[in-house]
DNA sequence: CTGTATCCAAACCGATACTG
DNA sequence: CAGTATCGGTTTGGATACAG
């Protein structure tokens, strides 16, 4: 252990809080869970509000706007017929995804600790994720 | 590239997600700002009020009232004169820190890239909080 | 120094109903 | 299917003043 415990108060100057600026583009409610769905691809509004099925079509349509606003999502709408809208993240909403999957960690962590009644998960999961990174579909 | 591209409309049953689990516990607007400020030992009332400037009394002591309920910080009254109240991260506070850090580094890319022009930045730090990791005071 | 109390504005959010 | 409109309730959050 290289560190030293402090003695005095405060002696430390904290670093500049760079959380702010990611927290604007994911702190809403709804947006980690937004940029989670849409990390395996592009999805509808409609396949949204399935994956996420709290949410209500103001709220999915007020963070889908803001998101897009914010440069994060892409919105392309497709000619079909029924007309059908596809979101999908772009270069910015992908460099999310590293926040969004260390919260997803933690979040496994946390739960599997609260199934196993507040005890300490010993094995960190290598790669709890290892299913979401092998998404393949042949047809 | 290991992966194939999907052809059909949501093919892929998107796995369960656990970010909720996580950002009840980080979700609060300032929640990962206090934490941020935590993480490098127990810090006082007033020092969190000026490392976090933006932040009200009100909402910073609804905040640690809030985490201190949820188990993620814990508090400490100094019997000192006048009286001084420590806030440190517990066990399951500092289990956040990954999520935590992880948005930290996604906001620094993000306010570099910003300061180059909107163009992105191409190396990625190392580890930009070396300097936090190494917290080292003598007296 | 460490908070709490009150007032008040704005944002968030669900339910429901409706449009193209 | 993909939203928007409106209503109403809850939450967030700042300002200010005050208390132990």
């Amino acid at each position: 252990m290289a560190l030293k415990v402090r003695k005095n108060r405060s002696p430390a100057p904290p670093p500049k809080c760079v959380v702010a600026e990611c927290m604007d583009l994911i702190g809403g409610a709804w947006t980690p869970n937004i940029i989670w769905y849409l990390h395996g691809g592009p999805r509808r509004f409609g396949e949204l509000r399935i994956d996420i099925p709290a949410i209500s079509a103001k709220m999915l349509s007020a963070r889908l706007k803001e998101m897009e606003a914010k440069g994060v999502i892409l919105r392309r709408v497709m000619p079909t017929s029924p007309p059908s809208t596809e979101y999908e993240l772009t270069d910015l909403g992908r460099e999310l995804l590293p926040a969004i999957i260390a919260i997803a960690e933690v979040g496994f962590k946390l739960k599997q600790r609260a199934a196993a009644g507040g005890k300490p998960v010993e094995e960190p999961p290598p790669t709890c994720f290892g299913v979401v990174a092998a998404v393949e579909i042949d047809a």
